[in-house]
This record gives C-alpha cells, sequence and structure tokens, in this order.
DNA sequence: GCTCGGACTAAACATTTGTTTAGTCTGTCG
DNA sequence: CGACAGACTAAACAAATGTTTAGTCCGAGC
C-alpha cells in the first residue's frame, strides 16, 4: 500500500489506526449496527481479513472503538484517568464538556454507542450522570444553580439534554439549515440557545407546574 | 396454530394486525434495524413467508408501521389529519402532547424512527417542529413564555429535550432506578423535575451566559 | 360438488454477513 | 544467506438474512 509515512512508532502508526479511525467514523456515522466489516476494510483500504487479524473479530473491534472513545473523553488519550480537576463554573460539566469538546468523529460516536447501548458506553453514562449531579449541587451550594426537588432525576435529565442534538442532529440540522451542526459556527448559535433556556427557562411564570401537579393529583386518586 | 378466538371482522382482526403489532414492538425494542422477518414471525406466531405475504417486503413492513405511528401521534387513528385544536396552554404543544400520550410501544417506536431516520419520522418531527415553536411564540404573546433570540432554534431544541428521555430510556433508567420510566408514576416523578427545569432554568444568574459569549468571541477572533 | 382465491406453511434460494484458510510479501535476526 | 515473524490479501466457508416457490388448507360462490 501506501509507503509508511516515518514510522517513529512502527507499531501505532499504520494500518491498524487506519482500521480503527474508519470504524470510528463509520459506527458515528451509520450506528454501530449496520456497519460491516467489508465497509470498513474498503474505508481503511485494506482487505477484510486484516481487520479481524488486528483485531480478532469485528465485536473485539467494536469494543476496541469503545474503549478508545471512553479514554478520549475522560482524560484525553490516556486511560486510567477519571476525575478532573476543578468544578470550573457553568459551561463546564467536568467531563461533559470534555465529551463536547473532543473530535467529532468521536463525538457521534459516543452518541451512537449511548443509543445502541453498549456495555462501555452505559458505563460511562453513569459516571457522567455521576459528576453532573455532583456539579450541580456544588453550584446549589455555591448559589449559581437552582435548587431542585430531585438531584439525580436533575443530573441524569441535564446530560439527557445535553446529549439529545448529539442524537438528533440529522433532524436539527435539517430543521435548522445548517451543514453540520458541530463543525461550524452553527454550534456556537445553537449553543447560545440552549444557554438562554438552561439560565432563564423557558416558561415565564408557575402555570406549567401548577398544571402540572394538578394533572398528576388526578391521576393519583381518579 | 392456536385455534381463532371468535372471528368479528375476519379481515382486519387478524394475523396482519398482530404481525403489525409484533413488528412494533420489536422495531421499538431492538431498533428498527437489528429487527429480523424471522423474529417478527416468532413473535407474531406465523411463518416467516407470511408476513411478506402480507406485506410484500420487510421494507414495505417498516414502512407500514412508520405510517400507523405516524397516524397515531397525528389524530388517534385516522390519517388525513394534522393540525390540533388550540393552544391549551403549557404541558401541551399540540402535537408533542399526543405523541407523549399514545401507547408506549408506539412511543418506543417513534422515538426509535427519529433515531434511525426513516423518512416519515423525519416528516413528522419537522411537523412537530413547527406547531412547537407556534406554540412557543404565542405563549411568548401571551406572557407565559419567555422571549428567546431564535425561536426556531428553540423550538427545535425544545423537542429535542422532550425526545431525550425517550432516546436515553435505557441509561435513564438504570440510573434512576426505574422499572419502566413510561408506565409507572416514575414518569410522573421524571416530568415533574423537567418541568421545574424548564419553569425556573438550572442556572441561577447569568454567569454561564457571560463565560459563553466570552468564549464564543474568543473563538471568532483567536 | 367443484372450483376459485386467499391465508398460511415448509422448504429452498440468493445474498450478505463475520470469520477462516492458505498463502505471499517484506523486513529482521541468527 | 536463510529461517522466521508478522502485515497483508484472495478465496473459500458457514451462518443468517430477506425473499421466492410450491403447495396445503379452508371458506365462499357458482
Amino acid at each position: 500500500m501506501a509507503a509508511p509515512p516515518d514510522d517513529s512508532t512502527p507499531n501505532d502508526s499504520t494500518a491498524r489506526t487506519r482500521i480503527r479511525d474508519a470504524a470510528l467514523n463509520l459506527f458515528g456515522r451509520d450506528g454501530v449496527n449496520r456497519v460491516t466489516v467489508r465497509a470498513i476494510a474498503a474505508e481503511a483500504g485494506v482487505s477484510p481479513g486484516l481487520v479481524v487479524h488486528h483485531f480478532g473479530s469485528m465485536a473485539a473491534l467494536r469494543r476496541e472503538c469503545d474503549a478508545y472513545v471512553v479514554s478520549m473523553v475522560r482524560g484525553t488519550d490516556d486511560p486510567d484517568r477519571a476525575e478532573a480537576p476543578d468544578g470550573v463554573m457553568a459551561g463546564d460539566a467536568t467531563g461533559l464538556a470534555a465529551m463536547l469538546e473532543v473530535a467529532t468523529p468521536v463525538r457521534r460516536y459516543l452518541a451512537r454507542a449511548f443509543l445502541d447501548g453498549t456495555p462501555e458506553a452505559a458505563k460511562l453514562f453513569d459516571e457522567i450522570v455521576e459528576v453532573t449531579t455532583a456539579w450541580l449541587t456544588d453550584g446549589e451550594r455555591e448559589g449559581w444553580a437552582r435548587p431542585t426537588s430531585n438531584p439525580r432525576a436533575r443530573g441524569a435529565i441535564y446530560v439527557s439534554w445535553l446529549l439529545a442534538p448529539l442524537a438528533f442532529s440529522d433532524h436539527l440540522e435539517r430543521v435548522l439549515g445548517v451543514e453540520d451542526l458541530y463543525e461550524t459556527d452553527a454550534t456556537i448559535e445553537h449553543a447560545r440557545v440552549a444557554l438562554e433556556m438552561f439560565t432563564h427557562g423557558v416558561f415565564a411564570d408557575e402555570r406549567a407546574l401548577g398544571t402540572w401537579d394538578t394533572v398528576a393529583k388526578e391521576r393519583k386518586n381518579p
């Protein structure tokens, strides 16, 4: 194939990573299922046999993508790191922020992994909810976050809301008429609107809440 | 097989709908892909041949599920209805509300359809964003919704946020320790917390917004 | 009674899937 | 040099997939 560019580390800089990157791209683009060994091989410019030669099996390749992506999010490129330093402040959720800043293909893959329920991704989700809940609770104490009746549920919902545009990016791009929601400054515009909603809320008064409580009470004793 | 129970309407109450319902369940549970003709046939208690006899092909069956679900959401069971009557008030988004009240398998299927990008679902998503944006704009005028810098983006984000718990229901159920987020009164608790967030916001002051604007400005002229 | 049509099945079919096999090429180490 | 190891490919393989084929069963209509 193409001549090896420099081969400083003869192990890690060649076809193996090309295959993994191709897999990452395709998994992220088309979903963790629906991607074939042959498609990955073609994308990487190798034979189907080579991908299993390097990774053992398709499932193992997916697991390796999982691990790679998780390590990227946890602490750039280095496994065996989980926590991040400080609670900087809003806009940063110590892990979620890292996730949102990581390269686009990685982000795409992550969203797919969360949706398709790979086990590694599940663990990561739990972790992110954990630190996000703690972060918001800190914020409550420090005065920049609202109090809540259910911290854990709020943390989980907050995370799912940050993930939502990733999961529905196709639809949002179509509706908002942007090419790539996560590459242009459409990101900036989009995030700004979301932040407005997080800061000022969507509803201006307690009517919605009151309506809901009424409905909920009715449902409990009909 | 099992003896036909009563056969009032010999046409519509038999195996054909049983197949469609089985498909709906499996599609919703395992994702629109990843479901086989044989699995559907087994679930419905018929032979694989019969499902294509009735529906022509697997793809046609999926399209029929799409159409069925969409009609359920648009105006219960009846196609050729799109708009709903009035802007009742918060907690109801004229279509989104209908969607969230429809039977669980249908809801599950819908979430999957949005994620897997079936064309019918895309159209429905656009519709829902449309009426939701209009509804929130009305709310602005009527004083119960906050103003926004970008109504369309807010509508789209709002919809994606309401959809998020559906998309990530597996993770939320695990994190919150509930069996089925959309069948027990876990729904009530969950919706209540989300409504709090929609009403009071998550952040208590403008710091996050300010931080973001600073970052955004930096990115524009680095 | 007999045919006709549609629900329905069992088995075969072609294609696509992940994986294996056998082998080639290339650089390295003795 | 000569053997060895590993990257790599082409071809074959077995399993699973959607679909087709041939045929059975059964009720309705002449």
